[in-house]
DNA sequence: TCTGGGGTCCTAGGACCC
DNA sequence: TCTGGGGTCCTAGGACCC
């Protein structure tokens, strides 16, 4: 396909690779995937340039003698083994000097606004994943000058580095965003999958992780390259008619290329809290229900839609979860429906045991 | 290594209906 | 009297992601 676009004939190509033209530029769709490098603790350090250059470790109430996990540890803290999703205990033990600080959200909220405001100036289509990620969908000759304006204009915005990947999907951008890391550009495409990625575990891939690497191996399918080979029938078998056939697709490096910038609506809000110490007396559980079933109300007000169905979590000591729900008779945002129902489900629950955590979760109708 | 809190999507099994 | 088969909906749990 060919178009005029800038006082000159440009050839494109869609979704694939831009090809050298002669006189012309060839144009392609690209998919860009935007990551903010360390994000959390790259905040705080905004915030503590003292810290600078020491380890770090964002998580929990910031106190490493607690119940929670790491959020996010600087690259310092990285480099002692200290990991996200790491108890915060193991991550002092790893790392005694660490700089433990407690999870802010509103800051992060705050910053993050303002990067996906930044990206959103390029006037190209933006699909926000989080806090420190997005995708854009990008047409242009060069993608790699395109990233690079997108790594400065976010660090004249925010002062904060982003690595971005190219991908000519969205699995491919997403996954060569860690080759890019820190505050690099990397491009992965249907060129380059299988030397970049074959000899990886299955777990490399988005959208498969420990549990289905086990099974995999216990397949005797260890590495990307295996899992693209094997039979896609046998995987269905095992794995159920649609993820089977999905993790086959990731690893040929096969993925989305839409990126869409409608705005996100979402299918659940819910609350959850471990408690430092577990809860015995049920009395307590019922109260404690209560207060989250209050805040959940809040939050379905705020998305200003009804909820249609109430689902109560509780994880019994030491690492037990179990979930009831109740479908509610009728749609509803009031906060004495929804505390109602929560209770109403908690009867459900072994009153006699020792809760670790309790959660409360509204769904809004499909 | 004693395992957060916010979510999404898929699967399996039972209920229910014809 | 003890027993079909298919479709659909609901629920609980699992896996995964940031």
């Amino acid at each position: 396909m060919e178009r005029w676009s800038g006082g000159r004939w440009i050839v494109v190509i869609r979704p694939t690779l831009s090809v050298p033209c002669g006189t012309l530029w060839a144009v392609a769709w690209w998919v860009l995937h935007v990551d903010l490098d360390q994000f959390l603790a790259a905040v705080e350090l905004l915030r503590r340039p003292e810290l600078r250059g020491k380890p770090v470790i964002v998580g929990g109430q910031g106190d490493p003698t607690q119940r929670g996990v790491v959020s996010t540890a600087s690259y310092e803290a990285r480099e002692f083994g200290v990991r996200s999703g790491m108890p915060l205990r193991t991550a002092a033990k790893r790392c005694p000097d660490a700089v433990f600080l407690p999870v802010d959200a509103d800051v992060y909220n705050a910053v993050s606004q303002r990067v996906m405001d930044t990206v959103r100036e390029f006037g190209v289509p933006v699909e926000v994943l989080g806090w420190d990620e997005a995708y854009l969908g990008v047409e242009t000759g060069d993608p790699e000058a395109f990233a690079a304006e997108i790594q400065r204009a976010v660090r004249e915005a925010t002062e904060l580095d982003c690595s971005v990947g190219i991908g000519d999907n969205r699995l491919r951008a997403k996954l060569a965003t860690d080759f890019g890391k820190p505050a690099g550009v990397y491009r992965l495409t249907r060129e380059n999958w299988y030397e970049v990625m074959a000899d990886l575990p299955p777990d490399a891939l988005l959208g498969v992780g420990g549990k289905t690497t086990k099974k995999l191996a216990a397949l005797g399918i260890t590495t990307v390259r295996e899992l693209a080979a094997a039979d896609r029938n046998a995987l269905a078998e095992r794995f159920g008619p649609t993820m089977g056939p999905w993790i086959w697709y990731l690893a040929q490096g096969r993925g989305e290329t839409e990126v869409s910038a409608t705005p996100y609506v979402a299918r659940s809000r819910g609350r959850e809290m471990t408690f430092q110490q577990n809860l015995t007396e049920w009395a307590d559980v019922e109260r404690e229900i209560a207060v989250l079933a209050r805040r959940v109300a809040d939050d379905v007000a705020e998305e200003g839609r009804p909820a249609a169905r109430v689902v109560v979590k509780v994880r019994f000591a030491p690492f037990e979860t179990e979930s009831h729900g109740v479908t509610l008779p009728a749609l509803t945002s009031d906060p004495a429906d929804i505390e109602q129902a929560a209770l109403g489900v908690l009867g459900r629950f072994e009153p006699s045991r020792a809760v670790r955590l309790l959660g409360v979760r509204a769904e809004f109708e499909r």
